[in-house]
DNA sequence: TTGTGTGAATCCCTTCACAGCG
DNA sequence: CGCTGTGAAGGGATTCACACAA
């Protein structure tokens, strides 16, 4: 049998799979409210978009909806989770148990929406040992071990800058495939290994650029 | 007399001001070491471009390079400081006291880099009145005074989905004039404000999508 | 000779407009 | 008639290539 995952010769970029997060968020929300079919223009007017925008981005994975009439909100919600690999539960781990660490770790939206942490990890010897949850922090020296051995796939690093490439490199050279980096640097991995770069700093900065390109800083 | 500051009528897109920020980065790694001057081949190669492109980028703000040479370390940085707004403090207010909150409060680069947090606000009566550093968690009910006497400029909304939308305007109707948003929704206000999302969902979201279309997945 | 600054060419994303299906 | 799906057009960002300055 063939593939049933709608899987896609053309490259995807960016800013699309941003949007598909936010029409499967609209989506979800439509649900729990009442509808059985949307729009485009809806989708559109829920995601910050426009209607072509929403149809030309689906009509690269197939064609899910119904002329005349919409898309069925359940079937769109399961084809989107299918594209964006949500369809299942991920395996991840978390590198760093500082402030960051534990805040990411008690976000409510991981484990609801198939994000299982099976590990975490820490350099400091104080937390080595503590339970947090269902998992014991482990030290910096068992990620080999431990990721190969719990398959974990993702990797969120939310440690110091100049830990984080040899974490990640490790982590990668243990089997993970994409990595979630809080640390502000540009990790150097190779290019099969996926990686999501958050910088609060870089946020700050397009701020402060914005607000001071639209003049509302004279002299 | 006019403006020192270079700014500039073309509209400069998300991602140039992204790598703006990376050449600071680089440049201020590049001051701690050595060198006085870079060329764009060495700064493309730490911020993963091209030197095409950080000539392109740099070129929209002015002329900083000399010819067969390359660029001052220290005088780009000045201008890419200017450039991005970061040559100044910046006032700006946490909104939630939670754990998310907490981690962006203690997170050293804050200070460092001229962001100056001079109120916390939150709404569980618990945390009301706690110190934190320099400030006192006031009540959610303080905002608009607050914010308009102390001068907010930027917010940071670390708060939930449900509360989001009323804390921001009220902020930006008290004078914030930008927002870091951490919650999980789009938040609706006047287009001359500045909203700046991260969403770790989203982040997410997209390495799993990257991972399965790039075959990890097979069936 | 080296490396910047920049028009021109290219590539890619978004928008348009409409054919076609329900 | 309503709304999707999609080729074509349009617009913007990146890359190319080279004149020119040090």
């Amino acid at each position: 049998m063939r593939s049933i995952r709608p899987s896609v010769s053309r490259r995807i970029p960016e800013s699309t799979v941003r949007r598909l997060s936010h029409y499967l968020r609209s989506l979800e929300e439509l649900a729990r409210e009442e509808g059985l079919t949307v729009s485009s223009e809806e989708l559109a007017k829920r995601g910050q978009t426009t209607a072509a925008q929403v149809r030309k981005d689906l009509s690269h994975f197939g064609s899910f909806g119904k002329r005349g009439l919409g898309y069925q909100v359940d079937g769109l919600g399961r084809r989107l989770r299918q594209i964006l690999g949500v369809d299942r539960t991920w395996r991840i781990a978390l590198i760093g148990a500082g402030r960051i660490g534990s805040a990411l770790f008690a976000y409510p939206d991981f484990q609801s929406r198939g994000y299982d942490c099976v590990a975490v990890f820490d350099a400091d010897p104080e937390k080595i040992g503590l339970r947090w949850g269902d998992v014991i922090i482990q030290s910096s020296d068992a990620i080999e071990e431990t990721v190969r051995a719990e398959a974990v796939e993702l990797v969120i690093l939310a440690v110091p800058a100049s830990a984080a490439q040899d974490l990640a490199e490790r982590s990668v050279a243990a089997g993970a495939k994409g990595i979630l980096n809080f640390a502000p640097i540009r990790l150097r991995l190779p290019k099969d290994v996926h990686v999501e770069d958050v910088s609060l700093v870089m946020e700050l900065e397009a701020l402060s650029f914005a607000i001071t390109q639209s003049g509302g800083v004279p002299e």
